[in-house]
DNA sequence: TACATAATGTAGCTTTGGCTACACTTTGGC
DNA sequence: GCCAAAGTGTAGCCAAAGCTACATTATGTA
């Protein structure tokens, strides 16, 4: 029913690719939590030697609660390993994913600070592009950072 | 209380930037589906004539259900005007976050192009990185391509 | 004009991730 | 060794955004 008003003249975007790059954003959005968490917790491990939940809520700007509920899915995930008024653990996959966004976030970081952007604008802003970098999009912002 | 286990060396970086970053990372996936929206109903119109329901749908990659529902909300947010089997508009305020977001997420493509990354992956990866890219940013982006 | 079908709307479910309020456990300092 | 305070856990609330299944409305065409 109701065909194009008019000549339709033309699509700006094809629709199809527009609805499958959302839907990569969102699956993207859906990784987020874990991998900020993960980067956090391996962190927290290196620089104080544990993580405990009330400092992963300050580190990451929300209620203990909040922490505590995560922990339980990312436990369900295989991420990490939780025990009750224990420190957090980070399993081996756990890891692996902390390695790579600890990568993803300093080479995102480094490129919008040689693109002059200062210190602390480049880690603010850092903090969400670097879910949604494909791996083509990584190698050419470490590429330009050293070129 | 238990304090550091051991000297704590270097805080990576510091808690209270990384909470506040992630924050505002938040703050941008909250008002990330009303910036879609914009985008996508100002598209519409432009190239239909009107934008309808199943049109977005198609567009977002979600079900018709799923719009009805966005729609309501940003209704009540003053974005859209919306009534039962019509076709769906922007208000005033939508339309100038239409314009903003369609300039953001063209700066941002033209961007990546420019650093060589081919149009589609430039598509995808922007369609996520668009919604957290502050103005300083996106100037440097803007003045990078033009350079 | 009738009506099959497309479009639209609604009921009700799920998951995620925020929160407050309150309860329980640990632990450092006296 | 006690115990207050810090840390941790849990119950229960909310909103956003996704879905399926089903009901209702509009409309192009026969
Ligand atoms: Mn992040
Ligand atoms: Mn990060
Ligand atoms: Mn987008
Ligand atoms: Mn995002």
């Amino acid at each position: 029913m109701k065909k194009a008003l008019r000549s339709s003249p033309k699509p700006v975007r094809p629709s199809a690719l527009q609805a499958e790059s959302l839907r990569q954003t969102r699956r993207e959005h859906a990784a987020e939590t874990a991998e900020d968490y993960a980067e956090a917790i391996a962190d927290l491990a290196a620089s104080q030697g544990e993580a405990r939940v009330v400092d992963l809520a300050r580190r990451l700007g929300v209620t203990h609660v909040t922490v505590n509920r995560t922990l339980a899915r990312l436990q369900r995930e295989g991420l990490v390993s939780v025990q009750p008024y224990r420190a957090i653990f980070l399993t081996p996959a756990g890891r692996k994913l902390a390695e790579e966004c600890h990568h993803r976030h300093s080479v995102v970081v480094d490129f919008l600070k040689s693109l002059g952007i200062p210190e602390k604008t480049a880690e603010i802003d850092a903090e969400g592009i670097e879910h949604h970098v494909s791996p083509g999009t990584l190698a050419a912002f470490a590429k330009y950072t050293n070129r």
